[in-house]
RNA sequence: GGCGAGGUAGCUCAGUUGGUUAGAGCACCGGAUUCAUAACCCGGAGGUCAGGGGUUCAACUCCCCUCCUCGCUACCA
């Protein structure tokens, strides 16, 4: 709890999956926060581990590197880079990035199975699913295509038909192919190792609904919803070749599950930083007064709360995340980021485009971030939180601040006189802000923090305007040394404090005004600069960013917009010919609805009765997202009256309606002419 | 449909165990100022706290219902 006093933090942040470049959405939900948080515990003195590194297992990344035609390795070791860069170029500051596919991690991981099936931790259950005979291998979801029950599309997945959107089974697939052979896959047993998630349901929740209810909302709300709903045995291994070996006998061709080995990444990667710096591993994942913070987006929560703590209690000497601050989603311009559809600002070209403004992103992000609910990035609120934000308030305090102190005292920092009560006050003020920003800081509440940031920087700007010493230089010029100097204590402690959040800004800040031998306590001190010390050219921290640079920006995204609608308008391909006696196998007759009403307990079933002409049957049909029973009752509609009847949610369906869908999704009637009579055959 | 998280000023968010005129930042308008990247500083306007009902002396805050957004989950012949 947060009252406990811990020794030394190990923090960790999810292991991206290598198989994409990071965007924003990556930065905002996991990484700055993180980070911030680290700097911060490493200003004020804690002993910190800060473990993060690339997720390089899983099918996601073998289907990548098929579709591309390399090897997974090459996927890993391009994306790998990549994100690594990105990490050091936003000074996310991880103390190690590793990577799943690194020995120590294979080593530690298997380990970690095999202790655990030592300990009898894991149940063997066998089933049946599809192999390859021609390619020796057995079948993911993703590997088998066929046609989809739903739409007829011919490239459905096992797990997903990417036409209509649907979930599917692999068994429900017409005509399955397997991917690497293009053969007719087989039913095959296989057995796999489940982890009894089910046994651990009382230990859940007490842990996470009863010791740690300082949780996020929406974290323990998740959890709480998936333990009552029942958690079921999950299998951790998978038929791949590609991931760690299952280090037991019987389990040749076998991998762990990418979920199961990801989190142990956290581990291992510490293991590889305790060796090359000297440390013991052990103190940072098995002492009790060590605590134990994973940061994650929203998707993981599952995850981190409830399966790896039970993966860490099953194997007992491990202590348990002390607090797991998931983010929500970040949007961009009011869409979901999407890799697939472009939709993102990537971090590599940010890079590029913004060079030297890291911190700008990183502030936006912070001051934006997703901490409570999904938000949306815009390039309008980006440029607004710069220009009237970072230049107007931080940037131009430490601008003030430092030219006048050239302009009057050559650069070097005046000595007090005497304090006057204004003098005063603002010291007073200053002193609060390190105790305030660690307190938002301790409670994740990271926007909370740099809004106090910033109200420094409004501190300092107020007290110029109060003091006036471009006025006093006049009447006065002995007061105005006393002023600078206060000046400059503000600005030297807005430096320090800065740090965690803005550490570019900071180094830039040190070149002025040197604050090297100050730490987070020091700040708010009325006297951390000495009167005398020499300080730095003024140099603008923040450039304004000019209406066509976001308008670039803007466009950019428009144009992704347009090629994702001229893609939606791609016309599907004909499918393979058929001869005329396939086509008349269907019967297809007009059809008129006679009544329709909402499926209980569904949101896209409507149930109708249809006069056939043959006869009044129920048919079934998934559309009520786009008709409402009203509308529908009375429309002539094209009924496939031959098709073999279907419970769906306990109704028979005797049939099937037919209706064009647009490439987005959206479904429209095919109507046939008022005059055709029910029953009339379509041919 | 079930479960979870949200719906508070134009925008992004705070609102502690229900208690006086609902807060902040940005944007906007007015004033003042010129050291500063037309920035700072002061002031103002702006909200039936998603909607409806209830409990209470008193509800943004508790209870019920409805609507909307996001996520997980079921259904889509």
């Amino acid at each position: 709890m947060a009252e406990k006093n811990f020794k030394r933090y190990t923090v960790t942040a999810a292991l991206p999956y290598a198989n994409g470049p990071l965007h924003i959405g990556h930065l905002a939900g996991v990484y700055v926060p993180s980070d911030i948080y680290v700097r911060y515990l490493r200003a004020v003195g804690k002993d910190v581990a800060f473990i993060g590194g690339s997720d390089e297992h899983g099918v996601a990344i073998t289907l990548k590197a098929r579709k591309e035609g390399k090897t997974p390795q090459q996927i890993i070791d391009h994306y790998h880079e990549m994100i690594k860069n990105s990490f050091e170029s936003f000074g996310i500051s991880f103390d190690i990035y590793s990577r799943t596919s690194s020995p120590q991690h294979h080593q530690t991981a298997a380990d970690y199975f095999k202790k655990l099936y030592e300990k009898g931790a894991f149940e063997a259950h066998v089933s049946e699913q599809f192999y390859d005979n021609k390619e020796h291998q057995f079948l993911a979801d993703r590997y088998i295509k066929g046609t989809c029950p739903t739409c007829s599309f011919d490239g459905a997945y096992g797990d997903q038909c990417e036409n209509c959107g649907s979930t599917l089974s692999p068994t429900e697939l017409i005509n399955p192919k397997s991917m690497l052979s293009g053969e007719v896959p087989i039913m095959k047993e296989t057995k796999h190792w489940y982890f009894p998630l089910d046994r651990y349901e009382d230990f859940l929740k007490q842990y996470i609904l009863e010791d740690h209810k300082e949780w996020k909302t929406n974290v323990s709300g998740q959890c709480k919803s998936w333990i009552d709903g029942g958690l079921k045995p999950r299998p951790m291994t998978r038929d791949l070749d590609w991931g760690i070996k299952v280090p037991v006998k019987g389990a040749e061709g076998k991998v762990l599950y990418v979920w199961f080995d990801a989190p142990i990444g956290y581990i291992s990667a510490t293991q590889e930083w305790a060796q090359a710096t000297g440390k013991n591993w052990e103190d940072y994942w098995k002492k009790e007064d060590t605590k134990l913070v994973h940061f994650i987006g929203k998707d993981n929560i599952v995850f981190h709360c409830i399966i790896f703590p039970s993966i860490l209690k099953a194997e007992g000497s491990y202590i348990l995340p002390d607090n797991v601050p998931a983010n929500e989603f970040l949007n961009l311009e009011g869409n979901k980021i999407s890799t697939s559809r472009n939709w993102a600002v990537w971090l590599h070209e940010y890079l590029i485009e913004f060079p030297e403004q890291q911190d700008v992103l990183r502030y936006v992000l912070t001051a934006n971030a997703p901490e409570t609910k999904d938000n949306d990035f815009t390039w309008k609120d980006f440029q607004i939180r710069n220009n009237s934000e970072l230049v107007a308030i931080y940037g131009n305090f430490i601008n003030r601040a430092v030219v006048l102190t050239h302009k009057f005292f050559g650069g070097k920092v005046p000595d007090i006189t005497s304090y006057e009560q204004v003098d005063l006050d603002a010291l007073a003020n200053l002193e609060i802000f390190p105790q305030r920003i660690a307190h938002s800081l301790d409670q994740f509440k990271f926007r909370e923090a740099l809004g106090y940031l910033m109200d420094l920087a409004r501190l300092g700007n107020k007290y110029l305007a109060e003091t006036e010493p471009w006025k006093l230089i006049k009447t006065t010029p002995e007061r105005v040394g006393t002023i600078m100097n206060v000046s400059l204590q503000i600005a030297a402690s807005l430096g320090v404090l800065s740090r965690p959040f803005l550490p570019f800004t900071y180094e830039k800040l040190n070149q002025m005004i040197n604050m090297d031998h100050l730490n987070w306590t020091d700040a708010g001190k009325p006297s951390n600069l000495q009167g005398g010390t020499s300080i730095g050219e003024g140099r603008l921290l923040f450039e304004k960013v000019e209406d066509d640079v976001i308008e670039k920006q803007i466009q950019k995204l428009m144009n992704t917009k347009k090629d994702n609608s001229i893609e939606e308008q791609l016309i599907a391909p004909s499918k393979p010919m058929i001869s005329y006696e396939d086509f008349s196998k269907m019967d297809l007759r007009v059809g008129q609805v006679l009544t329709a009403e909402p499926v209980l307990k569904s949101n896209k079933l409507l149930k109708f009765t249809v006069d056939t002409g043959i006869d009044k049957r129920t048919i079934v049909s998934g559309i009520a997202k786009h008709f409402t029973p009203e509308e529908m009752i009375g429309k002539k509609v094209m009924v496939l009256v031959n098709l073999a009847p279907r419970m769906i949610m306990g109704i028979e369906s005797q049939g099937m309606l037919l209706f064009a869908e647009n490439k987005e999704g959206s479904l429209k009637a095919v109507v046939p002419d008022a005059a055709a009579s029910n029953g009339a055959g379509i041919s």
